[in-house]
DNA sequence: TCCTAAGCGAGACGGTACGTCTTGTCTTCCA
DNA sequence: TGGAAGACAAGACGTACCGTCTCGCTTAGGA
């Protein structure tokens, strides 16, 4: 059997770095200080990732593996644009996480970028299957409801959660869908 | 009169800073890498600016001034909620200072956070002068559009500027107004 | 009987050691160096030394009892103050050992001062059993021969044993003799 | 006028740096040992010599330089083969440099090493200009003067400086004289 | 002939020191 | 007298080794 030692390691690793990001700006912490919270030797951090930024980067990647593996198996035969609703839901559950890795200003705006890249792309691929005819490029329209949903999720993180994922989600389509519809032809109702 | 070195030398900072940031990212520029752009001391910087922060934030500050100025100034009567097509005007003539600032990975997200910050309490006055009913919180709503925007603004800005800035704005309206006007209980058309 | 592994570990340990040192400096090389070379794996070299220092005292400690054997039971009952020419002649059959181990700056000094220690304490005692009256300290006088045979050995070493160990312990003989009979007020001839 | 305060930081690491060789081993001591007694920043240590190995090379050089600079200029007549009695003197004179940097065990072979090449080159130089036949190679001649007289001022110093200089060069031209008299043909008296 | 304790390789780990880099302060000197 | 030049204290960075440790594999030698 394989030596698990390594393994224990990341995880003491990654629950340090997030425990430190609700204290601090990602930017204000160091790699000693996620060392000491971990009580790991410096050269261990080192031997697991290039820098702290592989590291939040790699923590990045398994919460958004986690985020689509949870999501698409839940809702095989959605259609929809997006399953934002259980995307709020899922947010909620890993509220820790999330706060510690979205909320602006604390960090720096990379974790953003990959959810925009990410979201914004699932978003495409569902619209592309629609096969509607479109008033303006594809890109555009995905972008931007990616950034919506995002900017929202943000809002609702920076207000401690105050409504429910169902409420969040109500005023999300609300807002959102019309003006896609718009823009894919689509008659209202 | 005051001594204009100052100015001077506050000038040749900014630009050093800005054309450094349309090289690299800005964490990466470091306070010698300005100094020795600009020619000036390292305690000049020092004395002209608490930090490579400040300096970003002056500059952002500098930029969001004359932003506001040319908008409220060229349309005072103007009801919408957002002058979004002089918004997409300002931004195409002063492409360089906003690819500098707003792009994506590139920089740290606070240049996003405050420009989105701004909007949203810009739009949010507006939509209150509106006195309209509303089936949701006004800050989803001012977060939301400022959010959309921003979201269209870096796009635009990533692609080079593709299309024209009324273009542009008209997909941001097409996209956004029937959300929003769903959301204040307005009659389309 | 007793397992032999052992044994034949600490040989590829000491060889790997002696081969390295005709390399490069004591201090840069490391013990991964060691253990490498050795085709051992890291801990079995703990398990053999505690620490590289011990290992180069442990063959140091070899190297000095092989020295005595050979040269005690060669003339068990030789009376002059030192062996020299069957030490040079001891040298030049272990030519590489002593290179590894004596040679100046590629080493720490304590193989030097070893020697040294070892060699004084002998001249020390073969002088003492003389009972001649002394013109000054004895140990002033030991640790001078000692040191003088040393000087000339390490000058040897350094030139590629360019003389015959005969040459050289003539050298040694002209040069010491006279002063140290001075010293032990004993008459010349 | 040129800033000074290089010069004053130059002296605070020397003087760390040789308060700490009184204290424990060269070789134990670390680079951030040097940076806390002499109450400075790292970065500055490294902004003045390369490493700590640079570092006592310098100050080496330094103690060399003024051992030269003395003995020369005090007996610029002198004929000798070695001033050994202005060398003991100067070295009691400065008993804490030299019990710092020469003492055996406590350092690294190196100071010793550069002591040897110039006392030996010094010499042979002195000795050369004497023009006389020789019975052996001027530089084993040399090599074992100079060894023989740190042999003995290192068994001096090791020993707390138990006689005075002069007894000390009495002993040493005691010792050495005769041989090298006989090594250069030259009759006792 | 099998069993079991030991020797061993492999390498993860906590830790220490290294030499480098950047920051923000402070001093010197020149124009 | 203000600003360039840059020395400086402080401290984080990523690298290199250290000596300890755990893990399974191999193997010798008593059962």
């Amino acid at each position: 059997m394989t030596d698990r030692r390594s393994e224990r390691t990341r995880q003491l690793i990654a629950h340090a770095l997030i425990t430190l990001m609700l204290e601090k700006s990602y930017n204000a912490i160091t790699v000693q200080d996620i060392v000491d919270r971990a009580n790991i030797g410096r050269s261990t951090f080192y031997a697991h990732y290039q820098d702290k930024d592989a590291l939040l980067s790699s923590e990045l990647e398994r919460l958004v593996a986690q985020l689509t593996h949870n999501i698409r198996h839940d809702n095989p035969h959605d259609h929809s644009m997006l399953p934002s609703l259980e995307l709020f839901r899922h947010v909620q559950q890993n509220y820790q996480l999330y706060k510690a890795f979205v909320i602006w200003g604390h960090n720096v705006d990379f974790p953003s970028k990959t959810l925009q890249t990410l979201l914004s792309a699932s978003i495409e691929k569902q619209l592309d299957t629609l096969g509607q005819p479109l008033s303006m490029p594809l890109p555009v329209i995905s972008n931007y409801v990616a950034g919506a949903f995002l900017t929202l999720l943000k809002w609702w993180l920076d207000n401690n959660m105050l409504y429910s994922p169902e409420r969040m989600d109500e005023m999300f389509q609300q807002l959102v869908l019309p003006g896609v519809h718009a823009a894919l032809d689509i008659k209202p109702g």
